[in-house]
RNA sequence: GCGCCCGUAGCUCAGCUGGAUAGAGCAGCGGACUUCUAAUCCGCAGGCCUCGCGUUCGAAUCGCGACGGGCGUACCA
């Protein structure tokens, strides 16, 4: 019985008793009191409904209870409070039987939603390739992989895919600074662009290339210099993105998309009448300048998707990749973007509701907007620039931090769309100010337990009758009530798409162990049956936090 | 100017699909190590949930309007 079925069980059994009651088919919703004195379960059916029953809600709550024929191996007590609010208890057989098996198997076999899940693309990081990710691809980089995991442990089977921007204006610029650098350094100066990018990085690339390819030749080459910028590009990305752990099933090109597909992406915008005229329409007459009507969309103001010199604007091909990844049949496609992307996106999200209906692309295409990471160092804020190559990169900060699970677990105790202030300082100290330590620590200081226990040759119980019933302890109830909720916690962290509610339960479930812990001693060799059965609770309690720590790729150590 | 995000304890932030007395960490103050790890625990103190109006049985949560901060407002991506 996993908790979600459980939950189900007990709001089904209420929706009977609501219509035995009122007449009226309802589903009842149950939730979690923020009380736990008030019980394990509560509904305020009574007092949404009574209202517009002519009822009085505590009457309505009293005839609920009493006609609720309530699962006995889920609930074992329902009152009435409040004005009309109905409070449940769970039994201790279903907490006691959750907790073996949680202590047994883990927490990953409960988290599969009972209502399934299907195929998840997670788009995510896509920076241009024009040189080493930042401090802000950090953030995105690290939001998007534990969004993928959490679906994944959720039960969706999920891709995690990359868009290259390999195809536009800003590619073409790296070639250019690239073939600056190489001219420079053969001893025929030429100038970075205007705008171009300043790098470091792109005159040791130029050495390189200098040193395999000499005698190109510029403008002739400047394929080749294009190229083999966006392919040393590449490699460092990927190189940055293994400090994080980070694998991703696809780069899908931009190139790949021009110009066939977006030209087609294009044909079919035009063939959309939106009321004011065609979704598409060239201007100047006869110029080749084609803009893309959204202010017939609701959108502030239309926009080129191709120039006059016939190429597609960013936002054409990124049209084409979204109805590409609409027609490889994902049932939910979640994209992850900087809040620099809002406008775009959005652009994106009208043009595609105009061709596949908004119900369609409502329901499967979840846009999570992230806001900016600013830096702090010695108190005060870093500024950074892409282009002038003035910034923090994702290296240096994962090597200033000096622990990639550190620099991961601060990145998700926010939520996507707050500002986000790192504090460089404060994520290099390994104290109690850091907050993964203190969830680590919870970990290992269970993993000492069970080696101290093993040491003392006491093994959990092998069967629910050695453990059922022989945990009667408030904080020992406790902690068993705080994993039951895990479950339905993770699995609605998964709807919303929001992994910062997983580092606020690790954070709930380490005080609930450390707080256990000062009061309960697990080993006592002469109690050896309730020691079995505490080492259980223990393992349950090791097994949800690995599992989690799991979902946002950061370790449980054993040993601290 | 316009669009979006944010505004909750001294600081950093949870809570936001409306529900019972608004939470945590850090910082501050006071306690707890002959016991499975004190990177811990227990307690105290700290709040016009930015402000105003509205919606209703009920608002930190929803709507409108101010104010303050951020991002965007490209034929860059």
């Amino acid at each position: 019985m996993t908790p979600e079925r459980a939950r189900r069980a007990v709001a089904e059994a209420l929706s009977a008793a609501f219509e035995r009651v009122t007449g009226i088919r309802r589903l009842v919703q149950v939730v979690e009191p923020h009380d736990a004195s008030f019980g394990d379960l509560s509904t305020q059916i009574a007092l949404e409904a009574a209202g517009g029953l002519g009822m009085n809600p505590g009457k309505l709550a009293r005839e609920l209870a009493e006609s609720a024929d309530l699962p006995a191996d889920i609930v074992g007590r329902i009152s009435v409070a409040g004005h009309g609010f109905l409070n449940m208890t769970f039994s201790d057989s279903y907490l006691d039987s959750y907790a073996f098996e949680l202590g047994t198997d883990g927490l990953l076999g409960f988290l599969p939603r009972a209502s399934g899940a299907g195929r998840a693309l997670v788009e995510y990081v896509s920076s241009n390739p024009t040189g080493p990710l930042s401090v802000g691809h950090c953030r995105q980089a690290v939001l998007g992989e534990a969004i993928a995991r959490l679906l994944e442990a959720t039960g969706w089977k999920v891709e995690r895919e990359y868009y290259f921007n390999d195809a536009g204006r800003q590619t073409a610029l790296l070639g250019e600074s690239l073939a600056a650098r190489y001219f420079t350094l053969a001893g025929t100066p030429m100038p970075v662009p205007e705008g171009g990018y300043q790098g470091g990085y792109i005159s040791e690339w130029a050495g390189d290339l200098l040193a395999s390819r000499p005698g190109l030749s510029w403008p002739g080459d400047s394929e080749v210099f294009t190229s083999y910028a966006r392919d040393r590009a590449m490699d460092l990305i990927v190189s940055d993105l293994s400090l994080l752990g980070i694998v991703f099933d696809r780069f899908f090109n931009e190139s790949s998309l021009v110009p066939v597909a977006a030209a087609a992406a294009l044909e079919r915008l035009s063939s959309v009448n939106t009321g004011e005229g065609s979704l598409v329409y060239e201007n100047p007459p006869g110029s080749g300048k084609m803009w893309l009507r959204l202010t017939a969309l609701g959108r502030p103001e239309d926009r080129v998707v191709r120039r006059e010199n016939g190429m597609f604007t960013y936002r054409m091909p990124d049209m084409a990749y979204h109805l590409d990844k609409f027609a490889r049949g994902y049932d939910l496609l979640v994209d992850i973007f900087g809040s620099d992307h809002l406008d775009t996106s959005r652009d994106v999200t009208a043009a595609l509701e105009a061709l596949l209906g908004r119900e369609e692309v409502s329901r499967r295409l979840k846009i999570v907007l992230h806001q900016f990471v600013t830096l702090l160092r010695e108190g005060r804020k870093v500024k950074m620039s892409t282009r002038s190559a003035n910034f923090v990169t994702l290296r240096e900060l994962v090597e200033e931090v000096g622990s990639a699970d550190v620099t991961r677990y601060l990145f998700l105790t926010r939520r996507a769309e707050a500002h986000m202030d790192f504090d460089l300082e404060l994520a290099a100290r390994q104290s109690d100010e850091n907050p993964v330590y203190y969830v680590q620590y919870a970990h290992a200081r269970i993993c000492g337990i069970l080696g101290t226990a093993a040491a003392g040759g006491i093994e959990p119980p092998a069967a629910l009758s050695g453990f059922a019933g022989r945990l009667s302890d408030p904080a020992e109830r406790k902690l068993i009530r705080l994993l039951e909720l895990v479950p339905c916690r993770v699995i609605s962290a998964a709807d919303a798409l929001e992994p910062q509610r997983i580092t606020e339960l690790l954070a709930e479930i380490a005080t609930a162990f450390h707080s256990f812990y000062q009061k309960i001693r697990v080993v006592d060799p002469a109690e050896r049956e309730l020691s079995s059965a505490r080492l259980l609770l223990c393992r349950a309690c090791r097994n949800v936090i690995r599992d989690l720590l799991g979902i946002l790729s950061v370790e449980a150590p054993e040993r601290m």
